[in-house]
DNA sequence: TGTGCATATATTGTATACAATGTAAAGATA
DNA sequence: TATCTTTACATTGTATACAATATATGCACA
């Protein structure tokens, strides 16, 4: 049996904090995270740099990875940009959608509904993170995909720290509008769709200015 | 005096590329790098697993790290994400544009056009990327930009492979013009400016099919 | 020649040893 | 007790040794 590899890990550990199971402000140890997956701190450190990359950790010389905790202003800016990739995406996937897409989506909406009525919150936001990049893919748009993918799982932090309710999550019924406007090819309504479905979850954020960010104070001093 | 970083080898190299100096297809060994910067080869991977994430690089399994080689498609998603990336941003800047921006943006079309007639055109490719970067800057979006920077880099590749006329490179004068929208805070001119711009840019490039890809034989066999 | 095989060399992949740094604990002084 | 200093420990950073793999070379044989 073949030892894991780095590209593995990196996988592993970014949906555990898709899914919220690694909270924005866990610690990393590399010696932690290699006994875990069996090999050496060489390895461990590939992933980690990974999902720095992927800003998803953030690494502070000689003081090691932490699950990143987003700014106000870079919660802004992730859906910003999602707010500029999406709409357009979701338009030129309408134009290509057949019906093994619809198919996959349709499953892929009937798991996001098991995973909230078995309550299982953290697997019910990472599928539908997914959702939104099963979109980029029937796009075909390889390299906006791999962008839109940072920004989904960057998305989830941003969720982790600043969602206004946490038991409303996701309760809407978008996603079904979505494949329905999908499989009439009706890019225009995919594209409204989108850009409504991406204001109603910033709206559901509380991205307000807030005293408690100083509590941590060791934080404040330290950059 | 202290060793060189990894994350220093990486921009170092990254240039390289962006310039020209490095074109796509070439070999970077990994002790060679590092006999060239001094450090060990430790270093050297963080840096060409840097690239590699940006895109620069394509890292193959025990044959090591060169330059990459976007094919068609990846070339036209390069310019469809800047396309849905960088016109928006444009206006941003726009409403956000000091006189000391200016100032700096003015600096920048004067460097690029010392450049352009000492006729180091790697440089002032790179400097007229470096204008786009200047300008997500201004608009104070980090995320964008560092997509953007990605892009940019990429642009420069696929520029090296499908460029029409090398002579003809950047003699337009939009980068004038952009910044002149910018100093008058005109949001729809730059944002229509830099629309334009891309289409212009990406007008001059030769993405049709073609046989001679298949010159290569060995990397069209390889994958 | 040219092809196939075996060997040698070059290059990358991984683990580990040691250095550098940061963190916590214990003791000293007031 | 409170603060400072010193010491021990934990953790990350870097270089290097060795393993695994790929590439090149030389030779046998047709």
């Amino acid at each position: 049996m073949k030892p894991i590899t780095a590209e593995e890990i990196t996988t592993q550990l970014s949906e555990a904090v898709h899914e919220h199971r690694l909270k924005p402000g866990a610690k990393l140890r590399e010696d932690e995270v290699s006994e875990v997956f069996g090999v050496s701190r060489t390895i461990v450190r590939q992933a980690l740099r990974n999902m720095a990359f992927d800003g998803l950790l953030t690494i502070e010389k000689n003081r090691g990875a932490s699950v990143s905790k987003p700014t106000l202003k870079e919660a802004h800016e992730v859906f910003q940009a999602r707010a500029l990739l999406e709409p357009s995406t979701a338009r030129a996937a309408a134009e290509r959608t057949t019906p093994a897409d619809i198919d996959r989506l349709q499953r892929h909406i009937e798991e996001e509904h098991r995973a909230l009525d078995q309550g299982q919150l953290g697997l019910a936001l990472k599928l539908s993170g997914n959702f939104h990049l099963e979109i980029a893919r029937i796009a075909d748009q390889h390299t906006i995909e791999h962008f839109l993918k940072q920004l989904i799982y960057r998305s989830s932090l941003v969720i982790a720290l600043y969602w206004k309710r946490r038991d409303a999550l996701c309760e809407n019924n978008t996603h079904n509008t979505l494949v329905e406007a999908l499989s009439k090819n009706d890019g225009n309504a995919a594209e409204d769709l989108m850009t409504a479905h991406l204001l109603n979850i910033y709206s559901q954020l509380d991205l307000r200015e807030r005293e408690e960010e100083s509590i941590s104070l060791r934080d404040a001093l330290r950059q």
